[in-house]
Parts: C-alpha cells; structure tokens; sequence
RNA sequence: CGGGGUGUAGCGUAGCCCGGUUAUCGCGCCACGUUUGGGACGUGGAGGCCGCAGGUUCGAAUCCUGCCACCCCGACCA
C-alpha cells in the first residue's frame, strides 16, 4: 500500500486513479480496458443494486435474464442503432481452439468459423426486443415492465476504472406499453427513480434534463439523463431513461391488438445506470486522505479500534468494544470491530480513512476509565470523545448528519460551479478559468452546437427540465433562444 | 486508431545509451524480540522467466524485430 495519495489540487485525474486502486476498489486486469472490482469496491456496488433493485420493483419492474451474445442480424435491423454502436462492438467469429501443430499454444481453429457471426451485447435492445414479439399480441399484454442486470462490452478507445471500461456491468430497463403518453411517463418515471436514488443515497445533486438530438442515444426519440458535476468542475452523465417511441417495435415488428381490435406497434423505453456511478460517487466526495462514502452505502459504517498493550488490556477493551457494536448492530448500523493484533492503531486509522468509512471509534484504557469513546467521522475529519450512555444515540445520529452533509456540500460545489453567461466571449472565459456548469442560450441547432464543440469542447449536458423557461438569443449566433442550456466539458 | 512515454520481487525504483562475476536500493512480506491514543524499532530471512515471443552474439535486463499491457496528449465516447 502506496503511503501517498496525489492530491487533487496537483493532478485531479492522477488523484482520482491512484484512490481507486488505493482504497481497493478496483484495479486494471490483463485484459485491454477491463478492470478486476474487488471485493471492497463491489461491496458497495452491490449495496447500489440492492437499493435500485428494490426501487425498479416498487415501481412494478421484473427481472430477466437475455444473452450475452447478440446475432449480427439482429444489429442491423435498426439503422440509427447499429450507427451508434457499430464501431465499438467486439464480435465472437470462432467456436473452437485447437494446439498449435507447430508449437506451443493454442490458435483459433480455422474450420470453427461461426456461420453468423455474434455480437457481444454492447446494450441489449435489439435481442430483447426480437424476444418482445413472441411475448406481446395483446395490449392485455401490456405493459411489459423488464429489467436485467448484465455486463456489457463496448471497445472504448481509452478507458479509466469504472469511469470508461471495455466490460462494465450495469443494468437495463427495457419496457413496453400500449400508448405513447405511457412510454414516455415510464421514462420520465425512471429518470426520477435515478435521481431519487444518486440524490438520497449517493448524495450526489444530479440535474434532470433532456439530451440534445446530436447527444440522444442511437433509436431514441428523446433521452432523459441525469447530470453531476465533479469536484474539478467537469460534468458526468449518471443515468439515461430514453423513449424509444415505435423504433425498436417497427424493426422488430412488435405488433399488439389494441382495445378497438387493431394492430399496432408497440412503445418503448429503455433506462440503465453503469458501475460509472461508482466513479461519481468517489469523485463527488472523497478529499486528498482518500474515500469518502456516504454512510448509506458504505460497507462498513462505523469501524470499532481497540487500543491497548498486553493481553489483559486487551480482553478489558475487547469486552467494551463488543459490547458497543452489539449495541449498534442493534441500531441496524454495519459495525466492523477490528480486533487484528497484526496492526497498530495509527496504521488502522489511515487505512479506514483511505476506504472512506464515515465514522471512527477508538476505546483504550483511558476511554474505560473516563467511561468515553472517540469519534471521528470522516466527512469532516473532526474528532469528538462521547460518553458511553450517549454513544449510540449520537452515532446512529451521525449516519444521517454524514449523509446530508456530503450532499450539501456536493451541492454548494456545484452551486459555486455553475455560472449563467449571457454572450461567447464570457461563456470561453468561463470555461477556462472556473470550469463547471454553464448556462447559455442556443439557438437549437445541430450547427451551432457542433461549432461550440469544436471551439471549446464544451458541450451541451442537457436542457434541463425542472426549471423555468427564459427566452433569450444565443450566446454565438444571435438567434432567438426559447431556453438556457447546460454545458459543460465532460466525462 | 495517430503522436509521445513506460514495463526490472507484491509496490516504487537503479542499471540500459556504451552487452561481460552473484541485478541496486526503499517500502511491503516472513521469524524472533521490544512495541501499541495518528502510518513503530532492532536483528535475521525469503522473494526475480528483467512484460511476452523471436533474432544477433562466445555471452542479452542492456542491441534488433514483432506482440501485449499501462500512462499522457489527440481522435472516439448512446
């Protein structure tokens, strides 16, 4: 374990990699692009499924399960699709290996060649959707309300744990109903529970907001997303919910009865949120002594240090240190009491400050004669001895006070970094000396917004859809503007 | 995919230009002892296909070719 961490002020990007790696979330494999996430890491991913699993089935959603492995066919039958993705798909052309005949190894055997190539999903729709058909003839049928958690396999150029991996694992709404307004409230619905969720448990303020034509996803008719903006003043995409109006139904002739006796094509939405959620959940909070979690997805939230020399005092502090996690377990608090006698205090406090986790407890003879427990929460690094009568009260307490408060600031981060502009030269400046999020009027087309991006690289995160409506000109253009856009650079 | 860089013990590195005894140092690891309220110290010890595969040579970590991976800059990124 590396003893120093860069801080974010000398190289964020640099921080950012050497703290995953460091906290043990995650490290690169010998595989091009793909990352090991060990078992920390995947601890608290598997906390964020827990918690968007119970969600997507409060709002009616099943799970299922569809292939990895996509017939080539398939792609091509939505042409806006296969545009999208085309050029980042891995491809499965062999079924066999053979021993090298003059050598050592293995090579692909030649007379294995599949007679149709597979794709290895990159999304899931066109298999999902050829699957679809079977299921609907009814608007009885409907609505379909799917969801499954998979890996998927885009073969990104360059990649950076968990931000932009080659595999990545995530999980896929896919949906379909009988009328339009109900697919795009699906939509719309989802987005919310995506927010509802980075909002309240990662506590990363999220703007809701639609994408740009040039910025929708490959098939859809409108993509709604959620936006964050990270410590350096750059913008990440957490979520998209997309309405996919009659595309997918249309290329997969997805045909239902309606009420009247007619047929029609179906509607549909699809929805996902990737591990990229866990590097917005490092890059929102953690500071330059490492990880911060927001204690209701930490792994461990309270972590018990037992201090003390000889065995006597350690059985005496041992004796005090269960008895208070027993108490808090009670509380339903993840309580980790590490007992190991093959690390020293000094080195235990770095090590769970560096993983994040929000509150610290040390006991040693002087807290059982004061009848005391340090507390350190990690948030703010501030240490504060209780007594034992009020420990748990105070602790249990403090897991809501971490959690509101990694939020607030995260919100006053991106207050500070959002900035109104009123023309291109202010907008330019901005971008370079402050960064973040900027609001500008656009005139709305393809153009203008290309321009933006090639000047600046900025480009537009998304109309957002909770505020209120101001007409303008555009900043480059001087053409009528009905709104303010986002921009930002982003992730 | 284009330009640049890197790959030597678990991690970080010296050596490479200019080939030649047993590959350097620090951290970590193991044993024993002393330690334990913010990354302990001493003594002893283990650990190496020098990224992989070929080639040149009496001899390759060092020179040549190909490949793989990682980092930085670009292009790409629903």
């Amino acid at each position: 374990m590396a003893k120093n961490l860069t801080t974010r002020e000398q190289d964020y990007s640099k921080w950012y990699n050497e703290l995953v790696i460091q906290a043990d979330l995650a490290e690169n494999s010998g595989v091009r692009g793909c990352m090991v996430i060990k078992p920390y890491g995947y601890g608290i991913w598997e906390k964020m499924q827990a918690e968007l699993d119970r969600m997507f089935k409060e709002t009616g959603h099943e799970n299922a399960y569809f292939p990895l492995f996509i017939p080539k066919s398939y792609f091509s039958k939505e042409a806006s699709h296969v545009d999208g993705f085309a050029k980042e798909c891995a491809v499965v052309t062999h079924y066999r290996l053979k021993n090298d005949e003059n050598g050592k190894g293995v090579i692909v055997d030649p007379d294995a060649k599949l007679e149709e190539e597979l794709i290895v999903r990159p999304t899931s729709e066109t298999i999902i959707w050829d699957t679809y058909r079977k299921w609907i003839q009814s608007y009885r049928d409907l609505p379909l309300l799917i969801n499954q958690w998979a890996n998927v396999v885009r073969w990104e150029m360059r990649t950076r744990l968990f931000l932009r991996t080659s595999e990545f694992l995530w999980q896929e709404g896919h949906t379909a109903h009988a009328t339009k307004n109900e697919a795009i409230a699906e939509a719309e619905q989802m987005i919310h529970v995506y927010s509802d969720f980075v909002e309240n448990y990662m506590a990363v303020p999220v703007i809701i907001g639609v994408k740009t034509e040039s910025e929708r996803f490959a098939g859809a008719i409108e993509t709604y997303c959620i936006e964050a903006l990270m410590q350096d003043g750059k913008a990440l995409q957490a979520g998209t919910s997309h309405f996919l109006g009659q595309n997918f139904a249309k290329a997969f002739d997805v045909k239902f009865a309606n009420k009247e006796g007619k047929q029609d094509y179906v509607w549909a939405t699809s929805w996902g949120v990737s591990t990229r959620l866990m590097g917005a959940l490092v890059m929102t909070h953690s500071d330059d002594n490492g990880l911060v979690l927001p204690p209701k997805l930490a792994p461990i939230q309270v972590v018990i240090i037992p201090i003390y020399r000889g065995d006597e005092e350690f059985d005496k502090v041992s004796e005090v240190a269960l008895e208070l996690q027993k108490e808090l377990r009670a509380k339903g608090l993840r309580v980790k009491f590490d007992n190991r006698d093959t690390q020293k205090p000094g080195w235990k406090f770095h090590q769970y400050e560096l993983k994040g986790v929000p509150v610290r407890i040390a006991v040693g003879p002087k807290d059982i004669a004061n009848g005391t427990f340090e507390v350190a929460r990690r948030d703010t690094l501030k240490k504060e001895v209780m007594l034992k009568n009020e420990v748990v009260d105070k602790v249990s307490g403090l897991m809501d006070e971490i959690q509101k408060n990694l939020f607030s600031r995260a919100l006053d981060n991106r207050t500070e970094h959002t900035t109104e502009v009123s023309n291109y030269d202010e907008f330019k400046q901005v971008l370079d000396t402050k960064g973040g999020f900027i609001s500008a009027h656009w005139d709305g087309t393809l153009e203008t917004e290309e321009k933006i991006k090639n000047e600046t690289k900025a480009t537009i995160r998304c109309i957002p859809s909770d505020v209120e409506k101001e007409e303008g000109t555009c900043m480059v253009t001087g053409k009528p503007s009905r709104e303010r856009v986002l921009f930002a650079k982003a992730y």
